[in-house]
DNA sequence: ACATTATGCAACATATATATTACAATAAAG
DNA sequence: CTTTATTGTAATATATATGTTGCATAATGT
């Protein structure tokens, strides 16, 4: 999987470490971490609470049709 | 997590059978009909394989939107 | 420079998604 | 009504997402 760029920028832009992030939809730093690295296959539920606390939409964060997968 | 009528009824609409889309995807059929049933929180992976053969997008098969939410 | 915060990464442990196999229960069709 | 296809469900096994701990590295600020 590519790294996660939308999901990287949407948490930056509201000001969110990857801690906070990881605090409020409960899970570790290091699971937000792999995921935006592209290194986990994250489950729909955890999807779901990502795009919630950063409001967005699945397709907004996790749909690849529009990615150009760089490195 | 509630019943995926969403995902059901796109399958059907298109006329595929569970174990059909299942070999689609490239699991089980008992796979799909516990996601189906909703017993299982599948992976990004798996929702955005089973989207690409039903013709959909993750926020159309797989977005709570009538979903009430607390903390 | 130093201190502090944020992120990356690695090894091991645990929880859970998924596979496998099998059988039961419906639905559909003849 | 009988046969077949489709789906539900359950037990056990495996693969992998996620947790835990710890340390390293990169920023950021003082």
């Amino acid at each position: 999987m590519p790294p996660n760029k939308k999901m990287k920028a949407a948490r930056t832009e509201i000001g969110l470490t990857q801690a906070e992030l990881a605090h409020i939809v409960d899970v570790t730093r290091q699971t937000i971490g792999l995921i935006e690295s592209g290194k986990y296959n994250p489950s729909l539920n955890l999807c779901i609470a990502i795009c919630r606390a950063l409001g967005k939409t699945l397709d907004e964060l996790f749909w690849p049709d529009n990615a150009i997968y760089e490195e």
